[in-house]
DNA sequence: AGCACGCCGACT
DNA sequence: GTCGGCGTGCTC
């Protein structure tokens, strides 16, 4: 017997299949989308069993072993990562990773059967470090208190092991748990006549054309999906949903085990691999039919489908942009859905323009919730113009919105304030000379994180101390400046010295369990403001809510993308969307220095439609999508000068071979070197282009021995 | 990704 | 004359 391999390898150049002969013990065991362990050159590699044949015309090895009972990959999933490859140019092996949890990919698979996870907890936060190598273990928790044992990587294990002699460190191990659903009363609703017609569409699904749900914020999204996937169950079929992993909180969760208990599985970033793979497991196993979880969970090996939702759908969390492949997982739905001829929801109170697009054109079928579940209207919008009222004081909340805030809180009810950090950070710099610090390796500004006066760079991990004096004109002058929830937390206390804050952001719901208490505490009216960045605009839905305040709208506007007037206008409504969500009626009050942008102003009348108008007459004047495709070619590499040369290279050779394209740049990214990497950007827009993939894939394969250029291309990117 | 092969510069 | 730099190409 002759297996064709595919080794888990991410390079272009090993990215076909490999012939390996079966030894006649081996054969039993062998079937298309198993593991088998393979010589590879002098290496010793996994790989996945794509062919199984009986000859082979050349001399082959033998395969080592067999390396699982069952198939990992099914049918299903084998012809959906060729689908991937060819639509987003990565390699094979990466569509099949990418859909698979990483305790299944190469090496890490070594100690997956494992039933405890090791991690180290600080003991003593005053300890300064006596060695260099001590010194960078204790970076690692600077900015928590448990590091798990996969993180500490490259780190001296002598050095280790003396932190926890003297006990700065502790050792735990700990035990792996196996989720527990448990079906518990959740108050399931009886849907409004509006609801329960969206419930009997998608339910009756003949034509399989994706279903696009706008629905305002309260208008019972939720428990319409969750009534359309009981009765799939009851179908005998499945159901994936998907979140944004920002909104994939315990909540949801909950709100989910309570209804279908053990039948759920959750896939998201606050489980351990271990317990991804627990969950994976039942997956496969058929002990979960419904699936919940982030981007990746699109691939969860369910059979039977009867039903994909993606909820929030206009969230860029589904295009995964940083890696390859850089899939949308929006996509991905509609070719499973097809492939198990069930329906696809889409669900957004504020959708992306390209679904809109295509729900007006008759791609999508739009269904519409126009109202709130309580029969209240949505919430008054009043705008605040900054260029006023930031002249009269020097806090970041204007008078007006503190005395809405003191109203808010005397009639016993409670308040969001929602920080827009998105694309923001607070850095440091020098009064006297205006120099800010940068990242050594990276181009990019440092951020100053309080609570251990440390300089981080968001982009490589680099940290170090808050230095006493400007590196540059050494005067003591470093001061932090850019709005951080802690600023305004210290302002409100100075303006409202008797309530009581809570603030939520990543620093302070990062520990396992600390978003629930912490929303429990606020619905219990342990705290009258609930203060946060994109954390809190999601989701939530507290009954006493009844003033939301948007302290600075313009961060997100000012981000020098095609989309930062859909991401503001998207953000605001749904900060908005927080208030009046019971019987009290609620007010939003949106600080801004650009009161008659669009993107501001629509949110006002709560007028979707008008923003949407207004800004596909944009998105068409400046040839934008969805007027247009684009694609996002990256170069980068060492040496600055010859990458421009390399990009320069390429963009002749595109200009040649394609007709119906624009090409713009190259051009430097935003951030230019990250890294010791230089980088440079060419974007392509074009209606249609028949030849383009092949023409990138030559591209490609032209550079794929070359290790100083690296070419990375991005179909439909959701940012540059 | 590794690793070997191979073709040009400074050295016991 | 050789050691070793890293560019190129291969791995069933």
């Amino acid at each position: 017997m002759v297996v064709g391999v595919l080794v888990q390898l991410s390079s272009q150049n090993v990215d076909k299949i490999f012939d390996y002969y079966v030894p006649n013990d081996m054969v039993p065991f062998i079937k298309v989308g198993v593991r088998v362990l393979v010589p590879f050159g002098k290496q010793t590699l996994e790989g996945f069993v794509l062919v199984v044949k009986h000859n082979s015309d050349r001399v082959l090895k033998e395969i080592y072993s067999v390396l699982d009972q069952e198939i990992i990959l099914n049918q299903e999933l084998l012809l959906l990562g060729i689908e991937i490859q060819k639509t987003t140019l990565s390699t094979l092996i990466s569509a099949y990773q990418v859909m698979l949890p990483k305790a299944l990919k190469a090496k890490a698979g070594v100690s997956v059967s494992k039933k405890y996870e090791t991690v180290y907890q600080l003991k003593n936060k005053k300890f300064l470090p006596s060695t260099v190598a001590q010194k960078r273990i204790l970076e690692l928790f600077s900015n928590k208190d448990i590091v798990s044992k996969k993180e500490l990587t490259n780190i001296s294990v002598s050095a280790l092991s003396t932190l926890l002699k003297k006990q700065i460190l502790l050792e735990i191990k700990k035990e792996e748990y196996r989720m527990k659903y448990e079906i518990k009363n959740d108050n399931r609703k009886i849907l409004t006549p509006l609801q329960q017609s969206v419930v009997d569409c998608v339910l009756k699904d003949q034509k399989h054309v994706p279903f696009l749900l706008f629905g305002v914020t309260g208008s019972g999204k939720t428990e319409v999906y969750m009534q359309i996937i009981e009765e799939i169950l009851s179908r005998g079929k499945t159901a994936i949903i998907l979140v944004p992993e920002i909104s994939l909180t315990p909540q949801i969760i909950e709100q989910f085990s309570n209804r279908f208990g053990n039948q759920i599985a959750a896939l998201h970033s606050a489980l351990s691999e271990g317990e991804k793979y627990d969950e994976w497991r039942r997956i496969c196993k058929g002990e979960a039919n419904i699936v919940i979880g982030a981007r990746s969970a699109i691939f969860a090996p369910l059979k039977n489908i009867g039903i994909i939702i993606i909820d929030e759908e206009h969230s860029d969390s589904y295009k995964q942009g940083d890696k390859n492949p850089k899939y949308h997982a929006r996509d991905v739905a509609i070719w499973r859905a097809k492939y198990h001829s069930c329906p696809v929801l889409l669900g957004s109170a504020t959708p992306s323009l390209e679904s809109m697009a295509r729900a007006e054109k008759g791609v999508y079928e739009l269904l519409v919730l126009k109202e709130r579940v309580n029969g209240k209207s949505l919430p008054s919008v009043e705008i605040i113009d900054m260029n006023k009222e930031a002249k009269s004081s020097s806090f970041h909340i204007t008078n007006k919105l503190l005395n809405e805030l003191s109203f808010c809180i005397e009639r016993g009810e409670q308040a969001i304030l929602f920080l827009n950090r998105r694309g923001f950070s607070t850095f440091v710099t020098c009064k006297n000379c205006g120099n800010t610090i940068k990242c050594p390796n990276c181009d990019i500004t440092l951020t100053y994180h309080k609570s251990n006066r440390m300089l981080r760079c968001h982009y490589c991990g680099y940290a170090t101390p808050l230095p006493k004096v400007c590196p540059h004109c050494k005067e003591d002058a470093l001061s932090d400046l850019g709005v951080g929830t802690e600023k305004i937390e210290e302002e409100l206390h100075t303006l409202l010295p008797d309530v009581k804050v809570l603030r939520m952001d990543v620093d302070t719901t990062s520990r396992k369990g600390a978003h629930k208490k912490m929303i429990d505490a606020f619905r219990n009216h342990e705290y009258d403001i609930l203060l946060g960045t994109q954390i809190v605009a999601k989701g939530l839905d507290f009954s006493d809510v009844t003033l939301v305040g948007v302290i600075n709208a313009d961060t997100s506007l000012n981000i020098p993308d095609f989309r930062s007037s859909e991401n503001t206008y998207s953000l605001l409504s749904q900060v908005a969307g927080r208030c009046g969500r019971s019987r009290k009626t609620g007010k939003v009050f949106i600080q801004t220095f650009n009161p008659d942008h669009y993107a501001i102003s629509f949110v006002k009348n709560h007028d979707y439609f008008g923003f949407y108008k207004e800004e596909m007459k944009i998105r068409k004047r400046l040839g934008y999508p969805p007027f247009y495709f684009l694609c996002y070619l990256k170069i980068s590499g060492k040496d600055a000068n010859s990458i421009f040369k390399e990009a320069l290279k390429i963009k002749r050779s595109l200009e040649r071979n394609l007709y119906h394209t624009t090409i713009l740049g190259p051009t430097t990214l935003t951030v230019f070197k990250v890294n010791n990497i230089y980088r440079y950007g060419i974007i392509l827009k074009y209606k249609k282009e028949n030849v383009l993939s092949d023409i990138l894939l030559k591209i490609q394969d032209h550079y794929k021995n070359n290790h100083k250029v690296k070419i990375d291309i991005d179909f439909n990117p959701s940012h540059f």
